[in-house]
DNA sequence: TAGCTCGTTGGACAA
DNA sequence: TTTGTCCAACGAGCT
């Protein structure tokens, strides 16, 4: 049988995987790589967070290749001329990848599929990660979308989910690539190890997707749109890193919420939005770097300074529900979402940093970082990017943490110096008289204040636009 | 074309 | 303690 490159990517499964599929229905023998090139994602390589995680996720696509007589070759950048050395030396006839949709990233696959074709290669690449790409939806004058409620509309009404594609059984054995490396060659592990209790709580890979996958369904689907806003309860489905890696595919979350219908369009909605973070990103590809709404390209952000910027960081700012999230994130490499708007608001409102200081710690930080989910996110909070609310609205830190953690539990859990506060008294521990141990007695911003700044802040802008 | 509706996740305050 | 109303009036998307 003929030979075709199976270029993998963040798609590090063998379940519902169209490239590897096609390779196999074309009578291809699929010969399987990843080339580690991160110089070629532009302004935005890897984190350190996201490199642990792939360290992991391609140990264990290789193990399940081998377990079905394959295995996993691994090259060094640049793709291209990896590509091409790796198809000379196993005289493949064939390409086959699954899109991705960084600006950088698309545009350097454009240019690696015209110059694998000009050599007489073929060339497919497929969606795999997806329900909608992001060309595939557009409103009634052929543009983009701008607000999510519209989009997701459109989008649902041509909902199509495709039949199931069963990882293959048995794969063709594999004659490894010359100049071949290991996964540890790639040195992806942090060399600090401060990653090592990432693991207690996440297995990479796909066997973990679809353990991820069974726990919610069985444990959390049925309360998610009750439960998912509180982040001291095992409310949301914590697939995000699975699904940014390509560890599971959409369309098998789709398929199997379905046993729900009420919850599970509920969190359908939410792939929803990851699909429409991907719209953005596509058709506005300088959304990572610049104001989605120019408007605010004079928008006066304070100066902070890195004390503060660090005490943010690092859970130290005297907010608790703001340094709970925060330690969570450096403990676990990830936050649950209603403490991520919380933790944003206050970077951008409350101390009225950038909001790209914040986009940059998640990046590094988070092992679900992905740059249309990352920036949509960031813009959304900081009243930059898609959303044509009025007003500015400025999360009250208490009032969430109140709401959301009723209990104070979750609080209580990141922030053990809390922990002997009565629940009440953990929102705002700078009004109780009770001794917090090594906590920050005062928070590092005063609350009241630093909202009307950035109310008055906002009437800048808004002042601003109408004189023009 | 012009007008209408409504927007993931809010806060403050009055009743 | 809880619930309702206003905020101040943008602009995307549709009809």
């Amino acid at each position: 049988m003929p030979n075709a490159i199976v270029w993998f990517r963040n798609d590090l499964r063998l379940n519902d995987q169209p490239a590897l599929q096609a390779a196999l229905r074309q009578g291809f023998d699929p010969i399987p790589l990843y080339i580690h090139a991160p110089g070629e994602e532009g302004a935005w390589p890897p984190g350190a967070a996201s490199n642990a995680w792939r360290r992991r996720s391609l140990l264990a696509l290789d193990a399940s290749l081998r377990e079905r007589g394959s295995r996993l070759n691994i090259m060094r950048g640049p793709s291209l001329e990896s590509l091409q050395r790796a198809a000379a030396d196993c005289n493949a006839e064939a390409v086959f990848w699954n899109r991705r949709y960084e600006p950088a990233i698309e545009q350097r696959d454009a240019g690696i599929k015209r110059a694998l074709r000009s050599t007489g290669l073929r060339v497919e690449s497929f969606n795999d990660s997806l329900l909608f790409e992001p060309w595939q939806v557009e409103n009634k004058q052929g543009d983009p979308y701008r607000v999510f409620t519209p989009f997701w509309r459109t989008a649902l009404g041509q909902l199509r989910l495709p039949v199931p594609m069963a990882a293959p059984v048995r794969l063709p054995g594999v004659t490894p690539l010359a100049g071949g490396l290991s996964v540890g060659d790639l040195e992806l592990a942090p060399s600090l190890h401060w990653d090592q209790r990432f693991w207690m709580q996440w297995t990479p890979g796909e066997v973990g997707a679809q353990g991820s996958l069974s726990m919610f369904i069985e444990q959390a689907l049925a309360d998610y749109g009750l439960t998912r806003d509180f982040p001291g309860q095992a409310g949301t489905s914590r697939l995000s890193p699975h699904l940014h890696f390509g560890e599971i595919s959409p369309w098998q979350v789709s398929r199997s919420i379905q046993q729900l219908p009420e919850a599970g369009s509920i969190y359908l909605r939410q792939l929803g939005w990851r699909d429409f973070a991907h719209h953005v990103l596509h058709h506005f590809p300088d959304t990572p770097e610049s104001n989605f709404n120019h408007h605010f390209d004079d928008f006066p952000w304070a100066d902070v300074p890195e004390a503060k910027l660090d005490a943010w960081r690092q859970g130290r700012t005297g907010i608790p529900i703001v340094d709970a999230g925060m330690r969570e994130l450096w403990e676990t490499g990830w936050m649950h979402n209603r403490v991520r708007m919380i933790v944003a608001s206050f970077l951008t409102k409350n101390l009225r940093a950038h909001w790209q200081h914040g986009a940059a710690w998640f990046w590094d930080t988070l092992v679900d970082a992905d740059l249309a989910n990352n920036t949509l996110g960031w813009q959304w909070v900081a009243g930059t990017g898609v959303d044509a609310a009025p007003y500015i609205r400025v999360f009250n830190p208490v009032l969430q943490s109140q709401r959301f953690d009723p209990d104070g539990d979750y609080i209580a859990h990141w922030i053990p110096e809390l922990a002997g506060l009565a629940a009440i008294d953990r929102h705002a521990p700078w009004l109780s008289s009770n001794g917090v141990g090594g906590y920050p007695r005062v928070p590092i911003v005063d609350l009241a204040a630093s909202r009307l700044d950035a109310l008055r802040a906002f009437e800048q802008v808004r002042a601003g636009r109408s004189a023009i």
